[in-house]
DNA sequence: GTGAAAGCGCTAACAC
DNA sequence: GTGTTAGCGCTTTCAC
């Protein structure tokens, strides 16, 4: 820790409630009842209350008031990333919401699942006096966190899994990736093959919802193909796919991988969807937008960040009741997915 | 603001530092020593007082912490949207950066550029007694908070064009969209459009950039086109644009935009850069697996956020010395943008 | 070096 | 309704 002379200019100086009630005559608890609404103050005293407080632009002091009340406002997310798109969007969410609940929110990044990066990640979290953690359970890092988090305060997880180990609010993508995978089977194609995105858990719900389909449907199950969250890596399994003659359809953990897996396999001269289907998952904003426009799955994660903050907030209240909330995304068809080439499948 | 009955369960009993002083058998202060080094402190006690942290587990609070020194280690950043690549770039470097400094970091987005929205966010932001605050000065809302922003703990903005309000860590993206300009003047075009995304000021520096190369070559400054931060509103203008024989050669505010542009460029059956060179501006995630590949300036937002924070620690420490740190982001030329076409141009 | 005493800015508990 | 008295968990004098 590094240490440094502080200038004590403006933040010496602060208005406080004192001066508030000094201003107005009142007691300092007085003040504190207007500013809380804890109790009734007479018309009178509360009008001048508020005059002295517009005066002075007095701003309560979030950390004393976090110290006396034990009833912090401020709600911590803890994320393995927090530029990438969904998680991006999720924090938005959970932002917009709480911000309109007079909250604030507070972030911290697990950069890996490292034992002793998370227990720091933590430590660092929970020093601050928190309402809440909320923990975005997409990625390894997320749920090393989750497992790792004392209970002292709320948790809440926002998923694409469910699990039982705290109130979570989730995108099923175990059922809305079946759903996709079988729509590649009703196009026509022999089987579905996978390009997962770095998993969360021992397997995450795109790849179980695609397995039961083709389970479900009686068809081979291929090997499953790795990527990173780079989605340049994805060009490089476009490259292998369009290599191999068994692949008509392809199912990319995300809308970013199958956009580098479409350019993997256009850059070998073949065509999508004419030659090879990709779909993707997420509805990135860009992909709509990619040639071809991308069939994929619409998940909401601002809506998932906002469902999330509400199950935090039965959680702060204590009713025991809502300990998960749930919602199953659409399948958005455009232009990457046809029926299968008959030059193709031939394994 | 909604009351609610809160459960007293974990929170109430905290583990303290008068547990651990207790432990240790030794005084509170010297607790509050071996924690922030303050004072020097004999070995057998600093030890007595470590184990006693560790079997406890110990955890400041930094509200009380920040209360008692004056010395918060809290950063807010204030931006306008979040979810946006840039932004979350940015907001990811601040964050990796403050976390190694020992700082936390908490986030208000302010939706829009009203005053009283900016108000609100301003309020919430300044009630939770900060070390300071980072602006993400990239568009109006931004602007405004920067604007009516209280100086009373350091501000630091992050920018893509110098103003002298506060300290701030800028990319030149005056100087990167001239050379861009240029670029594509180089090439052969006559003249080159512009599409704008709205603007943070009077004028973007992306387009003052554009407007000096132009007249430094004494070349026409043509109508500049319109586009939302929505990169579908990119293809409507593509599609004016393919349908307008006298545009060559196009800059887009930034990359998801030019995506936009090159869509409805050809969709309406036109290639790029065959029949118009597009460019863009950020380097975005996917430019480089657009097809076109996407020829465009690097901006490096996450070490924007990065320098920015270190501008905020000298802030901080009250170093008057460095209070501005400016970087040219460089072209990246990729293949969206060649030699004009001859049977284009003509206006 | 170390402890006792005071206080950061606020809310809670208790009288009146 | 309102003021007085106590603290929240920590850091900061200031003696020793």
């Amino acid at each position: 820790m590094t240490h440094i002379e502080v200038r004590n200019d403006a933040a010496a100086n602060r208005v406080t409630i004192a001066d508030v009630a000094a201003l107005a005559d009142v007691s300092v608890p007085t003040v504190s009842r207007v500013l809380t609404g804890a109790a009734k103050v007479s018309r009178v005293r509360r009008e001048r209350v508020e005059r002295a407080i517009a005066e002075l632009s007095f701003r309560p002091s979030a950390a004393a008031r976090a110290l006396a009340s034990r009833r912090p406002q401020v709600i911590a997310i803890i994320a393995g990333d927090t530029s990438q798109y969904g998680y991006a969007e999720a924090i938005r969410g959970v932002e917009e919401s709480a911000r309109a609940s007079g909250y604030t929110v507070m972030i911290t990044v697990v950069e890996s699942n490292d034992d002793a990066v998370v227990e720091k990640a933590i430590a660092a979290t929970l020093s601050q006096s928190l309402a809440g953690i909320i923990v975005l359970k997409f990625d390894p890092p997320g749920v090393a966190a989750l497992a790792q988090m004392p209970h002292e305060v709320p948790i809440v997880a926002l998923s694409g899994v469910r699990d039982t180990s705290v109130p979570q609010a989730v995108i099923d993508e175990t059922r809305a990736a079946e759903e996709l995978t079988n729509y590649l089977l009703d196009l026509g194609h022999a089987t579905v093959h996978h390009v997962r995105v770095p998993a969360s858990r021992r397997e995450d719900g795109r790849t179980t919802g695609w397995r039961r389909a083709l389970r479900t449907a009686g068809r081979d199950v291929p090997v499953i193909l790795d990527a990173t969250w780079d989605p340049h890596s994805g060009v490089a399994v476009g490259a292998g796919i369009a290599a191999s003659r068994d692949v008509t359809a392809v199912f990319c953990g995300n809308d970013e991988i199958a956009m580098g897996v479409i350019r993997g396999i256009t850059d070998a001269g073949l065509s999508v969807p004419e030659d090879i289907s990709v779909v993707g998952f997420d509805d990135h904003p860009l992909a709509a937008l990619w040639s071809p426009p991308l069939t994929t799955v619409d998940q909401d994660f601002a809506r998932l960040g906002r469902r999330g903050f509400s199950l935090m907030l039965a959680e702060i209240a204590g009713e025991a009741t809502r300990k998960y909330s749930s919602e199953r995304p659409p399948v958005v068809v455009r232009q990457s997915a046809a029926a299968p080439s008959r030059t193709r499948g031939g394994a």
